[in-house]
DNA sequence: CTAGGATCCTGTCAGC
DNA sequence: TGCTGACAGGATCCTA
């Protein structure tokens, strides 16, 4: 999916766009992709917006019924904002996730799953190529008891912040090295992809993180020391905070001023995507390479497996 | 318990 | 051009 810094930019996004909405009506193309039970579907009748959170690569709409909107994308969803009656290039619109040109045209269109319409005449779209991604429905009390939530482990830093914090604390340090050291045997980059290591590290940002680390991400956790271990986590966080900062995955950043389709990691990626391409340290090929059942770009020169 | 692989689904791209 | 297989910004489920 769109990692953290994608939902992150996301969550801002919609905030303001979102906050004292009231919903008019939901309607599902897709059944799989709204997982809401029929009793639960009367507290989404007239409920009006009163917070959007995300924990990971969770978003989370909460609505004045005491139930919240739960939104996984996954790898290819997307949300798309639109004023009632706007041009698509309206200023007030807003689109962001998996970049793809459902961005740029009138919706829904083949990949839409569900809109959400407001009572102002907005819509909310919610696309998803794949069909991997879900929304679910469940009382807000409830959401810090599912399954998956309470396992995840911490955030890096509270990256919800205007100003997203320098330092990583030293009680995130001591878990996440508490988290990995469950691992042994098994490849560095596996284990913090592992949601209930650390909370939002996806492919994009494992791959940047660990290039910025120079620890190859075949490397058997059980290696790294915690010195190691806290340089890395140190990496990840700052890759994810120039993304954020440069906007994430936003339409805004994929329509480039003469109208074509830029590509956002340009932005802030090293090595993501840019196998055969110069590693902008010290000028070796970048390679690409597959780690943990997932493609893997690395320097071989400045990533070298420790002995 | 961890580790590794298959799996959900659609679309795109490289190679024949 | 048309087919085929590999692969994709995620996480779960199954087996060993």
């Amino acid at each position: 999916m769109p990692e953290l810094p994608e939902v992150e930019t996301i969550r801002r996004g919609l905030t303001k766009r979102l906050i004292g909405q009231k919903l008019h009506h939901v309607t599902v193309l897709e059944n799989k992709s709204f997982q809401v039970e029929d009793e639960d579907k009367v507290f989404l009748k007239e409920a009006s917006i009163i917070g959007v959170r995300r924990r990971a690569k969770v978003l989370m709409i909460d609505l004045d019924t005491m139930y919240t909107l739960l939104f996984h994308l996954k790898m290819t969803g997307q949300l798309i904002f639109r004023e009632a009656d706007s041009e698509l290039d309206d200023k007030r619109n807003f689109a962001a996730g998996h970049p793809t040109g459902s961005w740029l045209v009138d919706l829904p269109d083949r990949s839409t799953r569900v809109i959400f319409d407001f009572d102002n005449g907005a819509r909310l779209f919610f696309n998803d190529q794949r069909k991997f991604g879900w929304i679910k429905l469940l009382p807000t009390s409830e959401v810090v008891k599912q399954k998956f939530m309470a396992e995840l482990g911490p955030e890096i830093v509270d990256f919800t912040k205007e100003k997203i914090p320098a330092k990583i604390s030293e009680k995130t340090y001591k878990e996440f090295i508490q988290r990995v050291r469950k691992h042994t045997k098994a490849p560095i980059k596996g284990v913090i992809l592992d949601q209930k290591v650390i909370a939002g590290i996806g492919n994009i940002y494992a791959d940047e993180g660990l290039w910025e680390a120079k620890i190859h991400p075949a490397t058997p956790a059980q290696k790294l020391s915690d010195k190691d271990l806290r340089r890395l986590l140190r990496a990840v966080k700052n890759s994810m905070t120039r993304s954020i900062e440069s906007g994430g995955s936003t339409m805004k950043n994929y329509v480039k001023s003469d109208g074509s389709r830029g590509n956002y990691l340009e932005r802030f990626a090293n090595v993501f995507r840019r196998e055969g391409q110069a590693c902008p340290r010290c000028g070796t090929e970048i390679i690409k390479t597959k780690v943990a059942g997932r493609g893997t770009h690395i320097c071989p020169k400045c990533q070298k497996i420790e002995e």
